[in-house]
RNA sequence: GGUCCCAUCGUCUAGAGGCCUAGGACGGUGCCCUCUCACGGCAUAAACCGGGGUUCGAAUCCCCGUGGGAUCACCA
């Protein structure tokens, strides 16, 4: 048998963090394999469906290069195979016609709740036998006794059938409902694993029922733990990002949140780093975890500064434009200097929002020196060896890292300074302040003529704090 | 509140009764490297929720307690 998968996002908002997770495990499971992975949009709720949000979950799933193999299927346009099922249910006395009106159900609901009474439908029109000219919903005959199953990663679960209420599957209007779609789905679109959040563990008995009604075999369920925040409670918001798509656009690189996903809740020994094939191939249902995780940026943060490392500058540099762009640099990108550029910051940005600011310090017309860095590095006796160092940059023939070190290091051994004593008042020249990537890949990245005009600027600057006595 | 799930360093986790003096990773701290910031290297602090069993032996199995989470719709 083929295994078959899924991920059944409702179009109600973007793709999120907890989201993702499940599509991946889906995937993954269906990779290992050697099944296939469908993608499912649960749309039923008309009125809270939108057509936006179905993009950003298709474009959060490809930016993850979550990519799947049947779909995306709509349930909404499928309503005619979920009523002709309801259909063959009520023939066979599986379901029943309910006339209550959802304000008649409300307020019983409420007169429950008064008198401390767990609110359960009280199963009033099951054996109705008049039909009044009204609309009606269709509800299914939970029946007696006790619903378990096996989770792969929980275990065995049981329920009471008692505390489940004959549940609607067809509204008055004729929609039908999420937990029938979702059975006649997974059903004929022939599932062999439901793997999705343990929220859905409380639906999984109704939805049993429903196969066994449907007199069709089970699936494999395997319910993933939850995603929290800082605090416990479940992923929201409020504890940050929680939409995939901000974190590209916060410069997070798509397999460092994939790792990091896959990392949470699942482990395969002590490693850390899984490139998709191994994820592939390492996977299994049996080594993720019951316990729910809470959500760490920082972790995160560093998996995303691994893999920009591992990266090669010239596959970062169009990934990064955008975000360089966006701080109004529009032409870096086809900057004859960006791959070097960029090379100096590779081992220095946890991001490329980070890395597309440090670039910044490139482009600039102008630099403006902090005040306390100038007060310090940019002194009058710093003069005569800017003097020399713009006559010596502007004759040098090898203007590479090594040659400017070569450079460098003749003034150094002329005036016998330091490195340090030099370097400071020129990254401060160069930049502004004192923070920069090393001197020598900097100037190289940074080419002859600007490096020039910053360094004559620079020394104009310290002239001009001469006294003119 | 009913029902269900869960419980190892701050966080993600390894751990399938003796290999545990509980390992790794992120983060923290200290040191080294060094032209600043980083990278890197080394070191270090830090956990089996509590109580009962079972067993020669329990982080691992069972029960109870406690704590956290989820879910109870003509939402999905």
């Amino acid at each position: 048998m083929t295994v078959r998968t899924r991920f059944a996002p409702s179009p109600t908002g973007y793709l999120h963090i907890g989201g993702a997770r499940t599509a991946l495990f889906n995937l993954l499971f269906a990779r290992h394999h050697g099944g296939k992975f469908i993608l499912r949009v649960e749309d039923t709720d008309v009125a809270r469906s939108t057509e936006e949000s179905i993009q950003a979950i298709l474009d959060g799933m490809s930016w993850l290069g979550l990519n799947w193999d049947e779909g995306p299927f709509f349930q909404s346009r499928r309503f005619d195979e979920y009523r002709k099922y309801a259909g063959e249910l009520l023939e066979k006395g599986l379901c029943y016609r309910c006339w209550c009106t959802p304000e008649e159900l409300e307020a019983r609901r409420e007169a429950a709740m008064k008198e401390g009474r767990t609110p359960k439908y009280d199963g009033r029109c099951r054996d109705r036998k008049d039909s009044p000219d009204k609309p009606f919903a269709v509800r299914f005959k939970v029946s007696g006794g006790v619903t378990s199953f096996n989770d792969v990663i929980k275990g065995t679960i049981s329920f009471d059938n008692s505390i489940l209420e004959d549940l609607i599957i067809l509204r008055s209007d004729g929609t039908p409902t999420y937990n029938f779609c979702v059975v006649v789905d997974d059903a004929t679109m022939d599932i062999t694993h439901v793997i999705r959040g343990d929220d859905h563990i409380n639906n999984t008995p109704k939805q049993i029922l429903l196969y066994e009604a449907l007199g069709h075999s089970l699936p494999i369920f395997a319910h993933l733990p939850m995603i929290l925040g800082s605090d416990k409670a479940r992923l929201s918001k409020r504890h940050g990002a929680t939409s995939v798509m901000a974190y590209r656009d916060m410069g997070f690189l798509p397999h460092a949140l994939i790792n990091y996903l896959a990392r949470l809740g699942w482990s395969h020994g002590d490693q850390e780093i899984f490139s998709m094939e191994e994820m592939i191939e390492k996977f299994s249902l049996e080594s993720v975890g019951k316990s729910s995780g809470v959500f760490n940026p920082e972790k995160l943060l560093w998996l995303n500064q691994h893999y920009i490392k591992e990266t090669p500058a010239e596959t970062l540099v169009p990934i990064l434009e955008p975000l360089v762009d966006e701080l109004g640099v529009k032409s870096a990108a086809t900057d004859p200097r960006i791959v070097k550029i960029v090379e100096t910051l590779k081992e220095r940005s946890k991001t490329l929002k980070e890395m597309a600011e440090g670039a910044l310090v490139y482009f600039r017309e102008k630099i403006e020196y902090d005040p306390k860095a100038a007060q310090k590095f940019l002194t009058p006796d710093m003069a005569e060896l800017f003097t020399i160092l713009i006559e010596r940059l502007g004759g040098l023939q090898d203007f590479s890292h090594s040659g400017l070190e070569t450079a460098f290091n003749s003034i150094l051994e002329e005036k016998t300074i330091k490195l340090g004593k030099l370097a400071q008042p020129v990254r401060v020249a160069l930049t502004g302040g004192t923070v920069s990537p090393g001197i020598f890949e900097m100037i190289e990245a940074m080419g002859r003529d600007t490096t020039l005009k910053r360094l004559a600027d620079a020394l104009g600057f310290i002239t001009a704090q001469v006294p003119a006595a």
